[in-house]
DNA sequence: CTTGAAAGCGCG
DNA sequence: AAAGCGCGCTTTCAAG
């Protein structure tokens, strides 16, 4: 085969008889080749192919697909994600004319089941085991084949399908990174967790019996609250004993409790922090998730209906600051950490092309921007402004100032109401790149409608504008948050393959020494919305530092062309990762 | 007994 | 002072 033309895509998938089929496609979509394969031989075929022209590979789902072949020590350099994808298109307005997308097929399957669950089979790329359990997307080759025709077809026909072209190739790489960053986990030290631990809880007690410094906490609070017996865990009971100490809240949530002046409040305070602690990242916490020193969250790439990435497993997004020193990297390597300052407004001032909010973020910090342009008094009234407009505030301190932001952005602030005011009428909006929110469901719509009849209850009516407010802040904030979003993966797929350029070292002595070849040199270890944590050998550190800031401005320029508008980062170089 | 909602708190 | 967006996870508690 290929004696003509370079594949410029590879669609992989199931062929007859258990075998898997690699079929070459050149840059129109015409089939130039193709093979059959025993699944065994996948691996290699891909990393030679991978070598020689570099395609675009083509399959079902990157998790069912990717994680083996990076088990094999084979990776890629770019994909096209077909379950991803077609969630896309099937939504986004930029489509026109391609009802085929639209209908309702197996591949609006969800990812439902968590990665491990999906890579049982009796041998490497066995998937009739795995996929007929779950009955997710179809993995058949004839399958991709046709969906990847649609998906195409649907491309071209796009209004701005340039940009729908950067959100495909964004949404797929983000698909190859989730996969790398489970396979290659994040480098992770026991014994500091446990340090921090038993700080603040006291030493590990024996199953089934609270912490000693958990217990001394309870105590007092039941001591100042006259109560020997009160089960701390139980708002309602609780709330009823803080009742009888005269404390008048309306609930035991923190921000309620630190209002009131009274003995059993720090205790309770402090009990409610520690519990937090234990029970979402104790000791349970550790034996669950972490192994041989590396902890591996299975990110949900599109898990978010703005386009953020979701997790599951360990609550890899949720990770405590206080926990953040027990990021620690291996011996000889260094944390390279990123975080790009105020990326929402940013994305904002890009993509309604406002001036001077891209002056008053120019290569400092936004809010203090606002400041010296003479907006607001303080850093703190410009940052509860902002996010007042990008959530769509209007009480307190942000209501107050949000007008102020009005009539200094008027572009920025003129796209977020019109967004909001899209939604508030049923509409769909739809992010920078072209990811479009979900439509509103029948009975909001009707609702809305039957709230207009001249007969309708008042209370109705105040139910129905409450609504429509309510999706007029959604609305509001998902073309921030997506864009925001597509920034980000662009970001990261620009330094993934900067990062793949790097030379790989010997692998360190000692407990890290096995795991994927990309984690031989400067590899992403971990990303969260607009961070980035960057593991590298210590001579490779500088330069992952340099390719985090390039591909930073390389993503501004890739989306926003001749835009104003930077993206400044926080960056540190560290063994452990900061407090903060 | 299982299941689902709500409360509460962690992250951006 | 604690609101306005998006999540995941643990626990309690009531309903089936």
């Amino acid at each position: 085969m290929s004696t003509g033309p370079s594949p410029v895509w590879c669609v992989v998938g199931r062929g007859t008889g258990g075998r898997t089929a690699l079929v070459d496609l050149d840059a129109q979509g015409e089939r130039i080749g193709s093979r059959e394969l025993e699944p065994a031989q996948l691996a290699d075929a891909v990393s030679r192919r991978e070598a020689e022209h570099s395609p675009r590979w083509v399959w079902s789902d990157t998790p069912t697909w990717y994680a083996r072949l990076l088990a094999a020590g084979v990776t890629v350099a770019r994909c096209h994600d077909l379950r991803l994808i077609h969630v896309i298109l099937r939504h986004s307005q930029l489509v026109r004319d391609a009802e085929e997308i639209r209908d309702a097929t197996a591949w609006d399957a969800p990812l439902d089941l968590p990665l491990e669950d999906r890579t049982v089979g009796a041998t490497l790329f066995d998937l009739d085991a795995s996929s007929a359990r779950r009955g997710g997307v179809p993995h058949d080759i004839d399958a991709a084949l046709a969906e990847l025709a649609r998906q195409l077809a649907a491309i071209d026909a796009a209004t701005a399908a340039s940009r729908l072209r950067l959100l495909v190739a964004a949404e797929s790489a983000g698909g190859l990174i989730a996969a790398e960053l489970h396979a290659a986990g994040i480098p992770w030290d026991v014994a500091e967790h446990d340090r921090i631990l038993t700080e603040s809880l006291g030493p590990r007690p024996a199953p089934g019996h609270p912490p000693s410094k958990m217990v001394a906490s309870a105590s007092e609070v039941r001591a100042a609250l006259g109560d020997p017996q009160l089960a701390l865990d139980s708002p309602p009971r609780l709330l009823r004993a803080l009742h009888r100490a005269e404390i008048d809240v309306e609930s035991t949530s923190k921000w309620e409790l630190t209002r009131y002046d009274h003995p059993a409040i720090e205790p309770l305070l402090r009990y409610k922090k520690q519990s937090r602690l234990l029970t979402a990242n104790g000791w349970a916490w550790i034996d669950e998730w972490v192994h041989e020193g590396r902890y591996r969250p299975v990110y949900v790439p599109g898990g978010v209906v703005t386009g953020r990435w979701a997790s599951s497993g360990g609550g890899a997004l949720q990770i405590p600051r206080q926990l953040r020193p027990a990021l620690r990297a291996d011996e000889g390597w260094r944390l390279v950490s990123a975080d790009v300052a105020q990326l929402e407004p940013r994305a904002l001032a890009a993509m309604s092309a406002d001036a001077a909010m891209a002056t008053a973020g120019a290569g400092k910090d936004l809010y203090s921007g606002i400041v010296e342009a003479g907006i607001v008094a303080s850093r703190q009234e410009a940052k509860v402004g902002v996010l007042g407009a990008l959530y769509g505030g209007t009480t307190g301190d942000s209501g107050r100032v949000v007008p102020r932001l009005r009539q200094n952005f008027p572009d920025a602030m003129a796209l977020v109401d019109g967004a909001a005011a899209t939604g508030e009428r049923g509409g769909t909006v739809s992010t920078w790149l072209g990811r479009s929110s979900p439509a509103p469901e029948t009975a909001w719509t009707q609702a809305q409608t039957s709230a207009y009849l001249p007969d309708s209850a008042a209370g109705e009516q105040e139910r129905a504008r409450r609504s429509a407010r309510d999706r007029g802040r959604f609305t509001r904030n998902f073309v921030v948050q997506g864009t925001a979003a597509e920034w980000a993966l662009s970001w990261l797929a620009a330094l993934r393959l900067a990062l793949a350029r790097f030379e790989p070292v010997a692998p360190a002595a000692g407990a890290h020494a096995s795991g994927p070849v990309f984690a031989r040199r400067a590899h992403l270890a971990f990303f969260l919305h607009d961070e980035v944590i960057v593991h590298a050998p210590a001579h490779q550190a500088d330069a992952a530092a340099t390719a985090i800031r390039e591909a930073a401005d390389a993503a501004g320029r890739l989306l926003f062309p001749g835009s104003p508008v930077d993206f400044p980062l926080d960056l540190t170089i560290t063994e452990r990762s900061p407090a903060k």
